[in-house]
DNA sequence: CTTGACACATTAACACCGTTAACTACATTT
DNA sequence: AAATGTAGTTAACGGTGTTAATGTGTCAAG
C-alpha cells in the first residue's frame, strides 16, 4: 500500500506543478501566446508528458478556471451570515473588487479571457461555476426585494445589472488596455470611490 | 499620370480587401485564431503579400482598432450639439451601448481583445484613440458639475466609473461567455433596462 | 530597341505551435 | 521467468507568423 500511496502522492504532485507552472504562465503572456512546450520546460518534462495528465490545453485552463472560481467562491462563503441583504450585497461587491484587484490574472482568466471551448458539455461545465455565484447573487436580490429594502423588478436582470457594474470596474482595472486612461497616481482612490458609488448606487434602487 | 493614379487605386483596393477579410476573420475567430494564410486565401493573394501592405498581424489589428473608434467617434459627434450636459451623457451611454449591441465584434476588438503591443510608441498610440472619446466624456462630466448639475468630484474618477459602468454592460453582453446565466428571452428587456438603470444612476450622482 | 531599375507578387524556408503515434524503460503481477 | 501495465520519452504531422530569395512585368534612360 506505501508504494502505490506514494505513487499516488508523485502523480497528484506532478498535476500541481503542471497546473502552477501553466498558471503562471497565462496569467503572465495569456492563454494563445503560451505554449505546452513552455509549460514542460517549466516543470522539466518532456512536453508530451503533459497528455498523460490533461487531455490538451484546454483541460488545464479548465481546470484553473474552476480552482479560481472555488477561491472565489471561498471569499464569499462568510457574507452567508450577513444578515441584512443590503448589507450583504454591498459586501459581495466589495469582496468581488478586491478579488479583481488582488488577483488580475486570475479575474481575466475567469470573466474576460476567452477559451476555446468546443464540446457543449465543456461550455455547460463552464458555465456551471460562474452560475453557482450568480445563484447567490440572485437569492440576495430577491430577499432584498421581499423585504421591500429593493425596488421590485425582475430578479435576474436586475442581478445581471448589479454584477455588470462591479464587472465594468474590474474589467477595466484588471486590462493595461484602459488604465493609461487616468492618472496612475489616482488609483487607490479610484479603488476606493468605485466602492462607495457602488454601495450609493444601490441605495438608489430602494423602493 | 493617370497610370500611377490607377496603380494607387489598386494599391489601396487591395489595402481594403486585406482588412475587410482580416476584420471579418477577426470578428469570427478571434485575433489568435486567425491565420495570416486564412486572409490571404479569402483575398485570393499569397500569404507573403500581405506583409508588402501590413508591418505584420499586428499592424492589421491596429489599423482596424483605428478604424473601429473613428466609427464610435463619428456616432458620437452628433451628439455635442445636445445643450444640457446631464442628457448629453445620457446620451452618450446610449450610443455605446448601441453601438456594442450592433457591433459586439468590433467592441470585443476595441475595448476587450487583447493583442500583442511590443512596441511602446503603438502602445502610447492605442490609447491615444480611447484617449479622445474619453477627453469628450470627462468634459461633459466637467461641465455638468460646474452647472451643479452633478455632485462635485474629481472628474477623472467619476467619468472613469462612468464609462465602467457602460462597459459592464457592454463587456458582458458582448461575449458569450456570461450570457447563458440569464434567460435568452430577457435579451431585448435586458437592453432597455440597462440604459434606464444607467440615467436613473446619473441621477443619483446629482448634488 | 535594348538595358537597367524598380515595384509587386510569389515560392521556399525557418523556427515554432498543439497534438498523436511509436517506442523505451521500469515495476508489478502471474 | 514471462506477461502485463505504467510513466515517460523521441519523432513526426500539419499548422502558425515571418523572412529571404526569386521571379515577373512595367517603366525610364541609353
Amino acid at each position: 500500500m506505501g508504494i502505490t500511496a506514494r505513487k499516488a502522492k508523485e502523480k497528484e504532485a506532478l498535476t500541481r506543478a503542471i497546473l502552477d507552472a501553466a498558471r503562471e504562465l497565462f496569467l503572465e503572456q495569456g492563454y494563445d501566446r503560451t505554449s505546452m512546450r513552455m509549460i514542460a520546460q517549466r516543470i522539466a518534462y518532456s512536453p508530451t508528458t503533459i497528455y498523460i495528465y490533461f487531455k490538451d490545453k484546454d483541460a488545464i485552463f479548465h481546470a484553473l478556471h474552476t480552482e479560481a472560481f472555488q477561491l472565489l467562491g471561498g471569499r464569499m462563503a462568510p457574507l452567508a451570515h450577513v444578515a441584512d441583504p443590503m448589507e450583504r450585497l454591498t459586501a459581495m461587491g466589495r469582496v468581488y473588487l478586491e478579488f479583481a484587484e488582488q488577483n488580475p490574472g486570475l479575474y481575466d482568466l475567469m470573466f474576460i479571457m476567452k477559451a476555446p471551448v468546443q464540446s457543449l458539455e465543456e461550455k455547460h461545465h463552464l458555465w456551471e461555476e460562474g452560475d453557482r455565484v450568480f445563484q447567490v447573487l440572485k437569492a440576495t436580490v430577491e430577499e432584498a426585494m421581499k423585504k421591500k429594502l429593493l425596488r421590485k423588478s425582475d430578479v435576474e436582470i436586475t442581478s445581471f445589472l448589479v454584477w455588470s457594474t462591479v464587472h465594468g470596474r474590474a474589467a477595466l482595472l484588471v486590462r493595461d488596455r484602459c488604465f493609461k486612461v487616468i492618472d496612475e497616481a489616482k488609483h487607490d482612490t479610484l479603488v476606493a470611490d468605485s466602492l462607495a458609488i457602488f454601495t450609493n448606487w444601490l441605495k438608489c434602487l430602494r423602493p
